[in-house]
RNA sequence: GCCGGGGUGGCGGAAUGGUAGACGCAGCGGACUUAAAAUCCGCUGGGGGGUAGCCCCCGUACGGGUUCGAGUCCCGUCCCCGGCACCA
């Protein structure tokens, strides 16, 4: 007999499915669209990318065999900043470094037998894709969600560029998280995603996503009602205007706060106070968001010697500006209400500024001076007409007293803040804008697209400046205005490469088009996307933008849906065995030569056994010498990640995908270990030597299965086959890889089981040949191979194997006997056996009758096939 | 602090309100082998009892509750992971 070779048969099968075209998409019946995320092309794979991936195949091979016309593409997000650092490194071309990445990846991709439909691959970086990005912000452009203002912006030292709010995490840059986040005062392009805000919160609702991705969605849209309340000043004309969600607390309001970035700030300051004023505001611009928070939330501020009258009492009340009051949200500007609000009654304490109870708590009236601020629902009180209201009530009561007398109105405000686009670097789309002396800022003309990048050859080209590397290409910004046709200049600047990935699904349906980024009927038929899987990294990234994208498309008509992407799933990440380096051990204690900040708030060096096992680490002896070890997510950098080009070539692409998708439910965490590839190997070398142990026999079965037939052994067989078909179906659906491969490996046994009593019969082969079309999604290379021994055609062929639904109605069951709810025995008995028949059977069970000795029985429930309950007393 | 998700053997993890611990890893015992590996068979939550077939008690973070019956539902508490965090 042969034995199971993985590297005899992976390579063979992978040309076949290539040459039969087994996964090229047509529009036409059914469809089912499968996506994973499309990867930044970095280099060599190693299988924490590949874990994705994996999942993505499994599901497309299962439904095309299921008979489902799949679109299961790959693309490249291929421009963006590594590639340019990795040329500033190395000195080749961003191109180049890309392109030979994408080689690498694709070659991985293929080793694992993940398949495609390569004819629609895309990647960003090419022209006849790009073009498509400037044509649809061209668009957007035209129907105004396209603008260019001046404010003060994110800006990454470490990238020399700025950067969107969704990519400053904990103030920092997201892709250097130890690199704070500046600020900078300069002019950008924005999209004006804020004008959808409430569509991107409302539409969440119909999504199959993960409940994490959803409600982390919803804080960043960050709807709140309220009210704007117009304060009137004290010797002015103007008013100063504040956004409250409290409007009942209105008559508590004992001071107005305004953001140091509010422009009435200094407008307001009086001459005595000049220049204190300036003083902070100049400090608070200065701060990153970072200092801003070491600070802890003591609050700062200073008055400005100006004043407001409260709309409700008349009262007048002091001005003051503070960093506490951000100027990105609502209008920049509060009332400050230190009886209900904690932060304004931490600023009035500090402060000395008068606290007003206005809400009193129901029941329990608060302690005056009030200790803390109150901030739940009360009753209103010294609030005038509205004393004894229901502050919930007192609420739309105030906002319409205001809007009576026009000092207010309703308002519902958004978190969310549009999206600034521009980038100041080389590896990107160029923005298709021009700046005219005459005509100010004039679009690129459709038929003049694309905007191409210039082909920067020098490395000191691409290096970043502090503005665009294009700035200093006259040959790229030197043009001539399309409206008046004199001399202008381009926009130097180029697009988040968010922009590129938020509409690269669309592409796929329709991915040659030269006219428009897609075809709108091609899309029609392919949208949305019934599955999606990727990393929860991108829960406001990507996700958020692509939305926003798809929401416009659809209001311009060239797309059917509103959302992208019907169903979500994130996955977890593949963690490692990693070597932290060597360690002395002393007692209880562990010092490493390092200070390190593996699980730990603060870095040190010392840490106790305790501690060790606590994290979920290790100690290792490795060359005499004690070392620490960890699980940690694969990467390149920690040099742990296990290569899909050197491990496929020494054990097999589909030992890989059962080791990926058999250790962990998919959304968790998986430490690949050698035991967990062992596991896989023993399991497909079970699966090949039951097969290839019974081949002759079974090439002999000739005779038909005759299902209703059946008898003793293979009945059994017959019925544990479609108990598993249901399991692996059901589990498929819903992604649960995990227990369906479980299910595999339990059939598997029972086939052992089978044949160590029983001949090959045709129940037999039928369960062999099912099997194996169970399996082809998980271990696609050992299936086929194993098919081919029985069969002409392909398992893609083949068909998903059809549930015998009588198959599962089993004659005898086994019921659990209960006696107080306590299980006591089992009995076999008719599937639709009576009361009587249970409990006579129940009765003749030894311990049973042990435990009904000298009782009597009260109450005995019965659910038929599962359990009898005999309720006994004395 | 707020929001989301969790807490089940030595480990990864299974369990539509109905026999807790499927499947696998690790471990233990046996067969085969000169030996090892591989493979095959068996055992494997904790405690106790019995010559044995087996039986009993405890057990799904903790405390209550609903129910004939709770890992699963409800109330409260603790802990862990993830996200957000001066958003008025």
């Amino acid at each position: 007999m042969e034995r199971y070779d993985p590297h005899a048969i992976e390579p063979k099968w992978q040309r076949f499915w290539k040459e039969k075209g087994f996964m090229r998409a047509k529009e036409e019946g059914q469809k089912q669209y499968v996506l994973v995320m499309f990867p930044y092309p970095s280099g060599d794979l190693h299988m924490g990318h590949l874990k994705n991936y994996t999942m993505g195949d499994v599901l497309a091979r299962f439904r095309r065999v299921q008979g489902y016309e799949v679109l299961h593409p790959m693309g490249w997000d291929a421009f963006g900043l590594p590639a340019e650092n990795a040329a500033l490194k190395f000195g080749v071309h961003p191109r180049d470094w890309t392109y030979e990445n994408i080689r690498q990846a694709k070659e991985s991709l293929e080793l694992m037998g993940i398949l495609y439909d390569w004819d629609r691959e895309v990647t960003t970086c090419e022209p006849d894709y790009y073009r498509f990005n400037q044509w649809i912000f061209l668009k957007m452009w035209e129907k105004g969600l396209v603008y260019r203002a001046k404010g003060l912006v994110n800006w990454c030292p470490k990238c020399q560029t700025v950067l969107a709010n969704e990519q400053v995490v904990e103030g920092r840059c997201w892709r250097h998280p130890d690199t704070p986040v500046e600020k900078r005062e300069l002019e950008q392009w924005y999209l004006r995603i804020t004008a959808y805000a409430e569509r991107l919160l409302r539409d969440l609702e119909g999504l199959r996503w993960p409940e994490k991705v959803k409600a982390m969605q919803r804080a960043w849209i960050g709807r709140s009602e309220g009210a704007e309340i117009h304060f009137p000043l004290e010797g002015r004309e103007e008013k100063v205007t504040v956004f409250t969600t409290r409007p009942d607390t209105l008559f508590g309001a004992t001071f107005l706060v305004l953001a140091p970035e509010h422009p009435l700030t200094l407008a307001l300051a009086s001459p005595e106070r000049r220049a204190e004023v300036e003083a902070y505001v100049e400090a608070s611009r200065r701060k990153t968001e970072i200092e801003r928070q070491a600070e802890g939330r003591e609050k700062t501020g200073v008055f400005l010697g100006a004043y407001a009258l409260n709309p409700a009492t008349g009262e007048r009340i002091p001005i003051w500006t503070a960093d506490y009051v951000l100027y990105g949200y609502g209008t920049g500007a509060i009332m400050g209400v230190p009886g209900h609000d904690q932060r304004d009654f931490e600023f009035a304490s500090r402060f000395g500024l008068p606290i007003r109870k206005v809400i009193e708590r129901p029941g329990d009236p608060l302690p005056e001076p009030l200790e803390r601020a109150y901030e739940e629902p009360g009753i209103m009180v010294h609030s005038g007409p509205f004393d004894g209201t229901p502050s919930e009530e007192g609420k739309a009561k105030v906002v319409a007293w205001l809007e009576e007398r026009g000092l207010g109105q309703r308002k519902v405000t958004y978190r969310l803040r549009d999206w600034l686009i521009s980038r100041q670097r080389y590896w990107g789309t160029p923005i298709p804008m021009v700046h005219c002396p005459r005509c100010g800022v004039v679009p690129v003309p459709e038929e003049e697209l694309p905007v191409l990048l210039p082909d920067l050859k020098e490395v000191e080209d691409i290096r970043p400046k502090g503005k665009s590397p294009l700035e200093a290409h006259p040959e790229f910004y030197e043009t001539t205005c399309p409206k008046c046709g004199g001399p202008a200049k381009r926009d130097t600047d180029t697009m988040d490469t968010f922009f590129d990935s938020s509409w690269y699904y669309l592409r796929y349906t329709d991915p040659h088009n030269e006219i428009l980024p897609f075809d709108p009927e091609k899309a029609r038929f392919w949208m949305p996307v019934d599955q999606y899987i990727g990393g929860v990294e991108h829960a406001v990234l990507h996700l958020l933008y692509s939305r926003f994208f798809t929401k416009f498309l659809y209001d311009l008509g060239l797309v059917s849906v509103e959302e992208p992407f019907q169903g979500l799933f994130t996955q977890g990440m593949v963690l490692a065995w990693t070597d932290f380096g060597p360690v002395e051990v002393k007692g209880e204690k562990v010092y490493l030569p390092e200070p390190t900040r593996i699980m730990l708030e603060v870095p040190r060096n010392e840490l106790t056994l305790e501690e060790i096992q606590k994290m979920g680490a290790e100690l290792r002896e490795k060359e005499g010498r004690t070392h620490l070890f960890k699980p940690a997510v694969m990467s390149k950098s920690k040099g742990n990640g296990v290569m899909v080009g050197p491990f496929v070539r020494e054990q097999g692409a589909d030992i890989a995908r059962i080791t990926i998708l058999f250790a962990a439910p998919p959304e968790n965490e998986m430490v690949w270990t050698e035991e967990g590839v062992q596991g896989a190997w023993r399991f497909l070398n079970r699966v090949w030597r039951r097969v290839a142990e019974d081949r002759e026999a079974l090439l002999q079965v000739t005779e038909p299965l005759e299902a209703g037939n059946l008898k003793g052994a293979d009945r059994a067989l017959y019925a544990k086959l479609h108990e598993t078909l249901k399991k692996v179906t059901d589990d498929l659906e819903a992604l649960r890889f995990n227990t369906a491969i479980a299910a595999l490996m339990e059939f598997l046994n029972a086939l052992y089981e089978y044949r160590r009593e029983n001949p090959v019969t045709p129940a037999y082969r039928r369960a062999i040949l099912d099997y194996l079309r169970m399996l082809f999604p998980f271990a696609p290379h050992l299936a086929e191979e194993l098919w081919h021994w029985f069969a002409p055609n392909s398992l893609f062929e083949a068909g998903w194997p059809e549930l015998d639904e009588k198959a599962l109605e089993k004659e005898v069951v086994e019921v659990a006997v209960q006696v107080n709810g306590r299980l006591r025995g089992t009995i076999q008995i008719p599937k639709d056996a009576p009361l009587e028949v249970a409990r006579a059977e129940a009765l003749k069970v030894r311990n049973v009758q042990a435990h009904l000795e000298g009782k009597e029985v009260v109450k005995e429930i019965y659910v038929p096939g599962k359990v009898l309950n005999l309720v006994v007393r004395g």
